[in-house]
DNA sequence: CTCCAAAAGCAATGAACGTTGCTTTAGAAG
DNA sequence: CTTCTAAAGCAACGTTCATTGCTTTTGGAG
C-alpha cells in the first residue's frame, strides 16, 4: 500500500470516480444538505445516479465509507508532549475541534441516523481506542500512573461526542475538564 | 393539568388522533421500520396523511414531540435508597435498560439524526441534568460529599447514550463502573 | 495494436413522498 | 337544539427517488 487511497489503482476511472464521489458527500454535508441521497450525490460528483446505485448498497455504506475514510486520513498524528496529563488534554482538545466543526458533527449525526442495532464496533469508537492505547501505553512507559482505556473512553471521548451529537456546544475549558477528571482516576 | 396529556381535552378528536399517532410512531420505531414518513405512520394509526402534514412542520418535529412525551411520561420516579452511591447506581442502571431497549435506541437514533446545528438545549439532556440535580441535591442535604451535575452528566449520562446511540453494547457492570468512576471525583 | 471484461452512462419505469384546494365532520358555544 | 369554527378527510398533482435492461466507454492483458 503505497499510496493514500484504498482500492484500484489511483489512476484509475473507479477511483477517480471514488474520489469525486466522496467529495461531493463532503460538499454536500459541509454545506447542511439536510437530505443525502444518490441523485443529489451523483450530481455534484458528475456521475450518474446509477454508478452509486450499482456501487453502493445504499447512501449509509457510502456515509460510513466517507467517514472512515475521513478519519484514518487525519488521525495518524498523536501529541508526545512528556506529561500523560498534557498529552491526554492535547489530544482530546483535538478532537474537540475536529467535531466541533458543521461538517463533522454532521457526518457523525448521518451515520448515527443510519445505524441500526448492535454492531459489536464502530470506526469513530476504534480509532480513539487505539489513539488512546497508544498514549496510555507511552504514559504507562513513562512510570505514570495511567486510566484504563476504558475509562478514557467513557469519561474524555463519549462527553465530547455525546455532546456534538446531540447538539451542545463544548468549549476547550470543558475539554480540559474532561482530561483532568480522567486523571483522577488513574492510580 | 390534572390529566397525563398535554394540549386539548383528552376525549377530543384532537387527541385522539394525536395519541393514534405517537403510538403508531412507537409501533414502528419498535419494528425497526427504518425509514419513518408521514403516509406511513398515517396508515398505522389509521388517519389521513394530510393531517400529519398540517399538524407537525415535518417527521423531526413529530419524533421530538413523541421522544419528549415517552420521556416525561415515565421519567419521575427517581431512587432514594439512602446512599449517593446507591442512587447513582440504580438510577443508571434504570437509564441504561431504558435506552437499550431496541424501540428506545431507535427514536434516540431518529433524533440525533434529524437534529441540526448548535440548540442550547436537548429535551434528553435537560431531563437528564434535572434529574441528577435532584439525586445531588438530596445526598448534599444528608451531608456526602457530591460531584457537580455536570460531572455526572458527562461521566455517566454521555458514556451510556454515547454507546448505545453508536451501537455498542453496554452492561450493567459497565454501567456500575461508571457511577464508582465519577464519585471519586466528588470531594 | 487488438481484444475484452469490468465499470460507467443512458433511458425508461413504477412507487412513494410532499403539497394543496376543497369538502365534510366533530364538538364546543350560545 | 341550533350554529359555527377548527380540525380531519378526500382527491389530485408534481417531484424525487430507487430500480433495471441495454449500450457505450475505459484501460489493462495478451
Amino acid at each position: 500500500m503505497t499510496d493514500q487511497t484504498t482500492g484500484s489503482r489511483p489512476g484509475g476511472r473507479s477511483s477517480r470516480v471514488r474520489e469525486a464521489v466522496h467529495a461531493a458527500v463532503g460538499e454536500l454535508l459541509a454545506e447542511g444538505a439536510e437530505r443525502i441521497t444518490f441523485p443529489v450525490v451523483a450530481e455534484r460528483a458528475g456521475v450518474n445516479p446509477t454508478t452509486l446505485y450499482r456501487r453502493w448498497s445504499d447512501v449509509d455504506a457510502l456515509l460510513e465509507e466517507v467517514t472512515v475514510a475521513a478519519l484514518t486520513r487525519d488521525g495518524e498524528n498523536l501529541p508526545d508532549g512528556g506529561s500523560l496529563s498534557e498529552d491526554l488534554a492535547t489530544w482530546a482538545e483535538t478532537i474537540r475541534r475536529d467535531i466541533s466543526r458543521p461538517a463533522r458533527s454532521r457526518y457523525l449525526r448521518a451515520m448515527v441516523g443510519a445505524r441500526d442495532g448492535l454492531a459489536d464496533s464502530c470506526p469513530v469508537t476504534d480509532l480513539r481506542a487505539e489513539q488512546a492505547g497508544r498514549l496510555l501505553a507511552a504514559a504507562a512507559g513513562r512510570g505514570e500512573p495511567v486510566p484504563t482505556v476504558e475509562q478514557v473512553l467513557d469519561h474524555v471521548v463519549s462527553p465530547l461526542y455525546y455532546r456534538i451529537v446531540f447538539g451542545l456546544d463544548v468549549d476547550a475549558a470543558h475539554a480540559r475538564r474532561l482530561t483532568d477528571d480522567v486523571l483522577r482516576m488513574a492510580t
